[in-house]
DNA sequence: ATTATATATTTGTACCTACAACAATTGTAA
DNA sequence: TTACAATTGTTGTAGGTACAAATATATAAT
């Protein structure tokens, strides 16, 4: 009985966790992906990123990094040139236009993360978590 | 630190129990939330859910349920009749065609969320599902 | 050099999520 | 009764996920 409330609970939380930043984010105009590329590129400090590097990096390994990066850069929050040394990649790169959002939407996502943090204990939080690494690679 | 860790690694936790369930019932046909809308409508024991019903009970509270519906009737896995007493709503319930795909995924998902849940001690699965109560509602 | 294989990205499709607008029905209150 | 609000479900649209096929380039093998 407790695996399913495992299995289930836990997506439920995953959701709710989702939700919580999506919300935070509407606002700003951004979707969590598209948020999170962007926290991926300014990662890089100034070293453009290929699709790959940024699919690697990404929550949901399977979605579409290309189509992610066009809402992007149609509102120019990232640039794109294909990379002469290896004509099969492309290079990407947070504009300052992106860099700049980030930096106002930066402390709004902190203080969500942590208010919901809050509710546990310091010990509670590294016990959480010490068994996600149990349960599953947290790379 | 591990505020931000918290919440990056409760979705990538809620991802990974999503996908292991999603591959389990791919050979079926079945995505993660039309086996959600079968799974409630079982529960309901000959009765007939409206709409309503069966998204309260859905994780993704926002997720079209007439849509999801359309799907399984589509393959005859549930019915449709329009309520009497109250015309705004609509009777769902499951067939047997649909109680019968159940019982034939039902193994193949207690495995999946037992093989999951056998990665922690009973006292860490405990635990962990007391921690996600803190962090959120869980009806 | 030609062929085969691997890498990097793009495109297509079905399904899902999130949000908003809409339509039909029911309940309520002046 | 008429008007207004609430309930229930449908439809539309933008964005995202998952999976597979296609395209272009690079690398390795013969």
């Amino acid at each position: 009985m407790s695996a399913r409330s495992l299995v289930v609970e836990s997506m439920r939380l995953g959701q709710f966790m989702s939700d919580e930043i999506s919300c935070a984010l509407h606002p700003y105009g951004l979707s969590i992906q598209q948020f999170n590329v962007l926290r991926i590129l300014r990662g890089c400090k100034g070293m453009p990123a290929s699709l790959q590097y940024i699919t690697s990096r990404m929550i949901h390994k399977t979605s579409n990094t290309t189509r992610i990066v066009d809402r992007l850069l149609e509102k120019n929050l990232v640039d794109r040139k294909p990379c002469l040394e290896n004509r099969r990649k492309i290079e990407i790169s947070i504009t300052s236009k992106g860099l700049s959002l980030l930096t106002t939407i930066d402390p709004v996502i902190d203080e969500k993360e942590n208010e919901v943090a809050s509710r546990l204990t310091n010990e509670e939080l590294a016990t959480l978590l010490d068994n996600y690494k149990k349960l599953f690679v947290t790379l």
